[in-house]
RNA sequence: GCGCGUGUAGCUCAGUCGGUAGUAGCGCCAGAUUGUGGUUCUGGAUGUCGUGGGUUCAAAUCCCACCACGCGCCCCA
């Protein structure tokens, strides 16, 4: 049997309800933002994701799917989606476009990890990128906007956390800093972050081991070491949070894994689902069109929420099945009967029903076949209905059957 | 890429000490019922025991490798 290469699914019915309703919840908020659609190509330059991305994060050093073209040009399939929108807005200029740019992008990625729960080499990203404003109001509406998404979807109790990752300014100070005690301290630390303290020293404040805590609690903290600017620009988006009624938890050692984040970074959690834990990460992100080839400053902002993953967390207290709605399954009998079913299955439809026509002219099985669908109506019509005009409808959840003419079909089914 | 675990019917699973694969549950099909589903009763179909190799008179069972999935690590959405 052919079978779904390793780390890529099929999203069948009734799930694949769950991700409709995700997107068009998703556009909805979106659009009410005045945030609009963008589509890159799912393959682009390898260099971009390289110049973008970091050459030194895992992403971009063993976690892509590249190859060479026939021309022998190096082509990815996109790990993520930040570096192709702001390719796109220095590409077709849309600096020279007034006011504050506002791109949304659903769709698929691709990164060659070691399959999980919530963790597939396809995985799909419904995001957002606020591009041209470095002010912390934008913060602010990035992050109010990224939460009603999630609120919209029913999703509960999530969890906000944010920090400051400074600048290009301070944070190399702050790195160095963190690299000095390191040194002193990373003897008594597990295996991971000894390696961690040379490589990559602010993962290290990422550890989760118990027994490395009080040494992590005494490392230096990057919002001590915030040059002025960026402390100013992290005071103002907490009280902007805060004046909306937003709640966070401030984690200083929240880090993340893409090189181009300066100053907010934020991430949401939601409980149950295992080692990713994590449903939408984000950040500013203020050198990163300058590192693409922008000759003007072009500071931005934006976040990506890990379909699959919130697709999960609803599907914890939401049974799919309940979203596909079939208003009435029409059980005809009989040729004539049929092609007159087949009238009025249309006539419902356009009013906007989802209606199912049986194919088995046998009562009994037709109205098995209506049960099974989980119909609220069956809609009789046989030779007794035919002759008088009227159907009989019967209301599959009580059994209640009764008479109604054509014009009466429709108000009924509401 | 690393560690641990799991893999038997469409699904969930049982399978003893290695001795012919289960009256198993749910689901599916048919009938009881020629114009009425759900409940009930009766009957029926469905297996490369993940794949390949090894040990053995004999392997779902023991051993090895591989594959897939799960949990964790690394990292991340």
């Amino acid at each position: 049997m052919i079978k779904a290469i390793r780390g890529t699914r099929d999203i069948l019915p009734p799930s694949s309800a769950v991700w409709n309703m995700v997107e068009a919840r998703a556009r909805e908020v979106f659009h009410s933002f005045n945030c609009h659609e963008i589509r890159t190509p799912i393959f682009e330059s390898t260099e971009l994701f390289a110049r973008g991305v970091g050459e030194e994060t895992d992403i971009v050093s063993k976690e892509m799917y590249t190859w060479d073209d026939r021309d022998g040009s190096s082509i990815t399939l996109r790990p993520e989606n930040t570096a192709s929108v702001i390719r796109a807005y220095i590409e077709h200029r849309l600096d020279q476009i007034p006011g504050l740019k506002k791109l949304y992008y659903i769709g698929p990625m691709f990164r060659r990890e070691r399959p999980q729960k919530g963790r597939y080499r396809q995985f799909a990203q419904i995001g957002a990128e606020f591009i041209g404003s470095d002010s912390p109001v934008i913060d602010a509406e990035v992050i109010e906007m990224v939460l009603e998404v999630l609120t919209r979807c029913g999703v509960e109790s999530p969890h906000l956390i944010i920090n400051s990752v400074g600048c290009k300014d301070c944070r190399p100070a702050f790195v160095q800093a963190l690299k000095d005690r390191l040194q002193d301290v990373k003897a008594g630390m597990c295996a991971d972050c000894q390696r961690r303290a040379d490589s990559n020293a602010l993962r290290v404040l990422d550890c989760k081991v118990p027994e490395d805590q009080n040494v992590v609690d005494s490392l230096p903290s990057i919002l001590d070491h915030l040059c002025q600017p960026c402390a100013a620009h992290f005071e103002t988006v907490k009280s902007l949070l805060e004046a909306r009624g937003i709640d966070y938890e401030l984690r200083s050692r929240l880090v993340r894994g893409l090189d181009y984040y300066t100053r907010t970074t934020f991430e949401v959690t939601h409980g149950a689902l295992g080692a990713q834990n994590s449903i939408l990460g984000g950040g500013r992100y203020d050198g990163l069109a300058e590192s693409l080839g922008s000759r003007v400053p072009t500071p931005g902002i934006g976040f990506s929420i890990g379909e699959d993953r919130l697709v999960m967390a609803i599907e914890e207290h939401v049974d799919p099945a309940s979203l596909a709605r079939l208003d009435v399954f029409l059980v005809p009998m009989g040729d004539a009967a049929l092609r007159h079913a087949a009238l009025i299955a249309r006539d419902l439809r356009r009013g906007g029903f989802t209606v199912e026509l049986s194919a088995d002219h046998k009562v009994k099985r037709a109205m098995e076949a209506a049960s099974k669908a989980r119909a609220r109506f069956a809609l009789i019509l046989g030779d007794n209905e035919l002759t008088a005009g009227v159907y009989a409808l019967k209301d599959m959840a009580t059994g209640e059957q009764r008479s109604l003419t054509r014009e009466q079909l429709a108000p009924a089914l509401k």
